[in-house]
DNA sequence: GCGGATCAC
DNA sequence: TATGGTGATCCGC
């Protein structure tokens, strides 16, 4: 949650000891998590907090995990810092000029003119609980399992944060209260308080369920008001009617704004004048982290070049770009000048990107129980894109072993797909090959499993034939019910191929899709399909082992497979056999998927529009905002947190 | 376009 | 016993 989002530098300052201890002091910090120093942590003394997380986490998988990245991020960090010794010895001049004029504009052009606030609620999930349960507001209490996803402030004095192990928050505060998420209460209560929020402005934009931006310079005027006055009486009424308090920051932008919501929390507003020097002696003294994009890698980075705030930028602005790259620099720039966006516009007028959805479960391994878990997981998928009635083109895997580390494969589908039994298809190839790249580093082992769509499409979208007739829903879930074969699209494929494909499919009285005499392919056959992609299991198990000796084979000289040829690798989606060679492998798997993909579009489109079908154009998008945010500004793109209760 | 990494919440 | 889920962006290739 925002309220406690930044981590605290330790109290004590890093000594250049050994470098051990030194590495073992970035480790504490990185071990504290993403989350700390906010209201409530004021009376911890964090280097013992630190001591006791790293005291619980020492020889955990995970703690070993966080130790290599440490190992990374510190090498990272070395060649920065002989980077910036070399460019201290020659000329920037250039640079300084380039960069001094453009912070010149900057200056010139900076829009002053807007009243942006940022409304937080407190301890969002733990208030509401304790709306329903007040005596839990005396006793240290979190919300969330495994994971604490939020606690209230009796439960931060002993330490305890979002985004912390269950285990090691009950061993910061034994008689620690833990609940289970509710999220269907929180929006509930979320949709009071934006009720209240509308009436200050109608274009508000939701952040997260706990937080959003308002621009009310229009009420400001409309009342004759000014910004703290309103601020203190939206605040006031969304105490009075909902009974959560919330802190809110009052500024000319919305990077102003956020920062300054955190001033005064709990139930507390902080305003930053609109005039160019209050603003820059409010960024002077303020610790890069806070500001939204510099999380805990970033920081490292920026320390150790000396920028431990926003007024350390500028002696530095001359080497920014060599060291960081155009993109950061701008970032840093404003973040010097305490730039940031002044456009608030609703969050529906934001174009999702990509919908997934990812579990994490007790280590899992075996190609059965992999494909098993895969299917739920498609399964999962097809819910949400059911509900936003969308599609996709573009398919993630993602899987996270069981010593942490993250591994995602992608492919690019020739039609989009929203269907659990097309996503577990076009999905199995991607788990083909981590499981062949991992075969010989121990198996495929992992505790979380992941499916994401991108490039999506909006499903029932009407797609326009020749002479402007409307003939049909484009990827619909009408549409792939496969109603008509059209005779003319068949004629893409070499009719000799398919002969080929329907004697091995003969061979294996496996077909990968009964297609029936006259044409269709009903929901019965489609679930057939589908168990028999399961059953593929078995035919990708082949895989698996083929693929382990062919590892050793290819160590050989001159690797030819004649020896193995009874040994065959059969592609998971339509069962074909054949050598067991990648090359060959894989260009089979991407023809199979293409020849998937035409006759799917085929057989959805009347025989007057297939072209139309095949080069359709990506259905209209609503206009990305400018952003002004060079990086990772994504707060406020993707609000609405869309947990799902399990 | 793909894969890894970082970030927010 | 044992550290989350959803979504976005950027970089290097």
């Amino acid at each position: 949650m925002a309220d406690e989002a930044k981590d605290n530098h330790l109290q004590q300052p890093l000594e250049h000891t050994e470098l051990s201890e030194r590495k073992q002091s970035s480790l504490h910090h990185s071990l504290l998590g993403p989350s700390l120093q906010k209201a409530g942590q004021d009376a911890v003394d964090q280097s013992k907090v630190a001591e006791i997380i790293y005291q619980a986490s020492l020889g955990s998988k995970f703690f070993k995990h966080e130790e290599k990245r440490d190992e990374q991020l510190t090498k990272k960090v070395e060649a920065i810092l002989a980077r910036k010794q070399y460019l201290e010895s020659i000329d920037l001049s250039s640079e300084l000029r380039r960069i001094d004029e453009r912070i010149s504009h900057l200056v010139r052009e900076r829009d002053l003119s807007q009243f942006i606030v940022h409304v937080d609620c407190d301890a969002f999930y733990a208030s509401v609980e304790e709306l329903d349960r007040p005596e839990l507001k005396n006793v240290p209490m979190a919300v969330g399992k495994g994971v604490l996803t939020t606690c209230n402030y009796k439960a931060r004095e002993f330490g305890c944060r979002s985004g912390m192990a269950g285990h090691i928050a009950q061993k910061l505060c034994p008689q620690l209260i833990s609940l289970p998420l509710n999220f269907g209460k929180y929006s509930k209560k979320a949709e009071e308080i934006r009720e209240i929020m509308a009436k200050y402005d109608p274009r508000y934009e939701a952040a997260s369920v706990d937080e959003a931006y308002l621009n009310i310079t229009p009420y400001c005027k409309a009342h004759d008001l000014d910004p703290a006055t309103v601020v203190s009486r939206l605040r006031a009424e969304i105490l009075e009617k909902t009974k959560i308090s919330v802190s809110a920051g009052i500024g000319p932008n919305a990077t102003i704004a956020k920062i300054s919501s955190n001033k005064n929390k709990p139930n507390g507003q902080f305003i930053v004048p609109n005039n160019h020097e209050a603003v820059m002696d409010f960024m002077a003294d303020l610790p890069v982290r806070k500001v939204n994009g510099v999380g805990r890698v970033f920081e490292r980075e920026l320390v150790s070049v000396g920028i431990n705030t926003c007024k350390d930028i500028y002696p530095m602005r001359g080497m920014l770009h060599d060291l960081f790259g155009e993109k950061v620099t701008n970032f840093l720039i404003y973040c010097y000048l305490g730039i940031g966006r002044t456009e608030i516009r609703p969050v529906d007028e934001y174009e999702r990107k990509s919908v997934g959805t990812e579990r994490t479960f007790a280590d899992l391994w075996g190609s059965n129980r992999l494909r098993e878990r895969m299917k739920l997981t498609a399964e999962d998928l097809e819910k949400d894109l059911e509900e936003l009635n969308l599609s996709f083109r573009t398919l993630v895997l993602k899987v996270k072993l069981h010593t942490y580390g993250v591994y995602s494969r992608q492919r690019a589908l020739h039609r989009p797909i929203h269907i659990a039994q097309d996503i577990y298809q076009y999905a199995l190839p991607l788990l083909a090959s981590l499981e062949t790249e991992f075969k010989d580093k121990g198996g495929l082992k992992i505790r979380l499993m992941g499916l994401r769509g991108t490039a999506l499409i909006e499903r029932n979208k009407k797609v326009q034939g020749f002479f402007g007739k409307w003939v049909g829903e484009a990827g619909s879930r009408e549409g792939t019910k496969r109603k008509q074969l059209d005779a003319e699209g068949w004629e893409v494929w070499p009719q000799e191929e398919f002969e080929q494909m329907d004697d091995h499919q003969n061979q294996t009285s496996k077909p990968v899709a009964r297609i029936q005499e006259d044409g269709q392919e009903d929901e019965r056959a489609k679930d057939i399909t589908f168990e028999i992609l399961s059953q593929g299991i078995s035919s990708t198990e082949n895989l698996h082992d083929l693929s382990q000796q062919k590892g050793k084979k290819e160590k050989e000289p001159g690797g030819q497979l004649q020896e193995h040829e009874q040994e065959q690798w059969r592609c998971p989606i339509c069962n074909h056999s054949m050598a067991p060679d990648d090359r060959i492998f894989n260009e089979h798997i991407d023809w199979c998927l293409s020849r998937e993909a035409i006759r799917d579009v085929v057989k959805e489109s009347s025989s007057s529009n297939i072209q139309e079908a095949v080069t359709s154009p990506p259905p209209k998008r609503l206009k990305m905002m400018e952003k002004k945010k060079p990086t990772g500004a994504t707060s406020g793109l993707f609000p609405l947190f869309k947990q799902k209760q399990r």
